[in-house]
DNA sequence: GGTCGACTCAGGGTCGACCCTCATGGCCGG
DNA sequence: CCGGCCATGAGGGTCGACCCTGAGTCGACC
């Protein structure tokens, strides 16, 4: 992902006029793929569409009555067509410590309220697609202190993922799980000679000299 | 550690008076080993003696200024003779949320206030030997919404751990991590041929069958 | 048309991980 | 005193991880 080209974006919340008005507001420098007003719609729409980001209401109808959470965790490890993760952006009226705490828990890349601008609304959807996290002033405090400085951290980290081709991070994010290589070929229909180059590409590019490493570095950068 | 034996425990707190008051509360029932007032002290007497456990004042003067996780970090990954990794037990006056957090973060088991009864002390240090956490419980809601349910888990692992002998938990923590098993055998002073069988002893005990999922299993029981 | 990078794969080599068997010495409980 | 568990370690074997060289296709870009 860059600024330049527009983030694919699925809008999940319940409020019909909320969707409109997230809608008017983005306007043409996002691309909508997907919308839904529950927790199986949303789900499905996004294992169909896998867009860059999700902007997830916190409070939900269906699932298991745990709202935004019950998206998260129906959508684990889903990746864009790129090999980015699909990255999900919170939006709430509330900024309850709960809430927050919850869908951060789950996984979600930044939180919002719905008194953003639409200007700031944009801003941080492009950060969470580069993989920032992007929280309001007033939840940004609390959350570094519960959870350590993530923020910091994320900016760097395209920097070297950016130097890996498309494959080599669809590699890279198998080896580093622990699949041997037999098991990366067959997932990703090639050869396990393919797999031996790519691995040895990724070990090059991030100075690396052993798959108990690059789980490291992928734990540490919290990839996984 | 099981409850018939008298937990070894290091007592650390920068007043006289509140050490004093916790050798008479919990006399008899547990085998004080080490006293410290400052965070220097305290890494000392720790490592020197390796105890089961670790009473820790939040608020404690030397090191960086910043009390007890001072002491935590001076004394990351440390074990018992019996292998079992030294745990710690803040102790507080404090219940600030900002303290309860970084200390946790930093690797303590526990966290109780000072206004704790003596028996209520005794039966969170035994706890704590045996691996379980600990939280009085106005705070017990908080920490574990903020870091997932710990406590429960804990308690099987011992099962299985037990079935170790010494030797081969120490084996097993370096393998974990990612060591080779040269790294290993210089650490320990035996041979690559002594660490192999261990390992192989480890592996067929806990039925796993690579040191990938050693780690993913004692990733999963916190033992990293 | 030529170059360049991404993706694909083969051959061949070194070294580490893991297994089995076997052997020694110490310590403990029957 | 002996059988058993533990720690130590050797020999020898299979297989996976990682490296280097080389090479063919395809699409993008000049």
């Amino acid at each position: 992902m860059n600024t330049a080209t527009r983030p694919r974006l699925v809008l999940v919340d319940d409020h019909t006029m909320v969707r409109s008005g997230v809608r008017t507001e983005l306007g043409d420098a996002v691309d909508i793929v997907g919308e839904a007003g529950d927790v199986e719609a949303a789900i499905a729409s996004v294992t169909a569409t896998r867009p860059d980001v999700v902007l997830l209401d916190v409070h939900l109808p269906g699932g298991d009555g745990r709202g935004g959470v019950d998206v998260l965790e129906g959508c684990r490890s889903l990746t864009t067509a790129a090999g980015a993760p699909v990255r999900f952006l919170a939006l709430s009226v509330s900024d309850a410590a709960d809430d927050v705490i919850a869908v951060i828990r789950a996984g979600a890349r930044g939180y919002v309220t719905k008194s953003i601008s639409g200007t700031d609304l944009l801003t941080a959807v492009r950060r969470v697609a580069d993989g920032d996290a992007v929280f309001s002033p007033r939840l940004a405090g609390f959350v570094l202190d519960a959870f350590g400085a993530v923020a910091g951290e994320v900016a760097e980290v395209d920097e070297e993922l950016d130097r890996l081709s498309v494959r080599e991070r669809e590699v890279m994010r198998l080896i580093a799980r622990g699949y041997q290589y037999r098991e990366v070929a067959k997932e990703l229909f090639i050869s396990v000679k393919t797999v031996e180059t790519h691995v040895s590409s990724v070990l090059r590019k991030l100075q690396l000299s052993s798959r108990h490493e690059l789980t490291a570095w992928a734990l540490h950068r919290r990839l996984l």
